[in-house]
DNA sequence: TTTTGTTGATTGACGAGTCAATTAAAAACG
DNA sequence: CGTTTTTAATTGACTCGTCAATCAACAAAA
């Protein structure tokens, strides 16, 4: 059986299936051996590849968020102009590949597990710095001075409606939260319209 | 040593320290146990009182969302105008009680266990259409039809910016995010200002 | 003597992590 | 080109610890 150069795929399916298995579940209280038998081995053979569960939800952790980084990366570089920097980087947020059930529960166990694993919360963190700085940057040409205070306010929201959907039973709509948020959005705008340096 | 009428006195104890526990692990996994200890008992007391561990953390949570809505209460009935009214609303979720770190730890794996155990779903069901009709109803006055839309996005905010500081490591500052709410809720009185009518 | 409070000890289940053993591909060797 | 050796992949069985839940027993008030 021996195929070589399974590390990868192994670790590939771990990390879905992972994933899959908290979103099912809800929580952390996941087994290894429900991992491991849902990606198809044994859980001795996760624990080969991964060393142990910690470093199971970590991959899967980083995992979730780099395809959330790809995907603002990606459009922002279609994007051009602030304004539509700053909605390219709402819209992917609420994109189906990162608001579907169980990634939402990924991560809103992810904050819970950043309390107490240090690893987690600075990986967390990171992410965080990144998307204010992005809008942080982009919202100064549209707000002014006010744009750290403005890109905190979005950043809430956007976790917010994250978090409400988590609880939801109902399939997400991505399409209701990215207009929210875009509302916000321009009332934002339109007050630094009438108040232009405050 | 059985003074009589113990009971209340031990199921507040546990409650008070289910939170305290949650809130310095971080997370539920948190042993009847450890509870018992920090309030005093041993842990088969706990069983006794509560049936189970389940029930414990219901007991918990429910201690905590009544807290928040008594507080909501007292202010709403302080408060005279619509403005005022929702003002006071958004004040609640940050006061000095309701915004500590133990406290909105233990929140946030509320919305975790929601997640799995239906009991806790609905309860938090019920305070967050408490919330969300208490503020439909006194924005309507102050933003029309659009009353439903905002309270989304307030509820929302205050949500978000609830879940960032469960992971800030510093000390809650309930003013500045009263702040950004109350910010963010004159931008939609003053858009509703200039399209009276949607 | 009944009721309420209380606990130490125990049970039973479950789950993370380890290990020795097995398979088969690949590489080294003559 | 066969043969031997190494190496990666893989697992079943096992260990060890933890923890929820139970129970039998004791203490003291009513």
């Amino acid at each position: 059986m021996p195929k070589l150069g399974m590390e990868p795929i192994r670790r590939e399916a771990l990390v879905k299936a992972t994933i899959a298995e908290i979103g099912q579940a809800g929580s952390l209280d996941v087994t290894v051996a429900q991992i491991a038998r849902r990606a198809g081995m044994s859980s001795a053979l996760a624990h080969h590849y991964f060393g142990g569960k910690d470093q199971i939800f970590l991959a899967a952790m980083r995992h979730t968020l780099s395809l959330y980084g790809a995907e603002v990366r990606g459009a922002l570089a279609m994007a051009h102009g602030p304004k539509a920097r700053v909605e390219a980087i709402i819209r992917a947020g609420f994109t189906h590949s990162n608001f579907r059930r169980e990634v939402v529960a990924a991560w809103l166990n992810f904050y819970v597990l950043a309390q107490s694993d240090d690893q987690a919360r600075r990986l967390l963190a990171v992410y965080q710095r990144r998307l204010h700085s992005n809008l942080v940057f982009n919202l100064r040409p549209l707000v002014g001075v006010r744009s750290a205070e403005v890109a905190l306010r979005i950043a809430g929201l956007i976790d917010g409606l994250y978090l409400r959907e988590a609880l939801s039973k109902e399939v997400p709509s991505g399409d209701e939260a990215t207009r929210q948020v875009l509302t916000a959005l321009s009332h934002e705008i339109t007050q630094a319209d009438r108040e232009p340096l405050v």
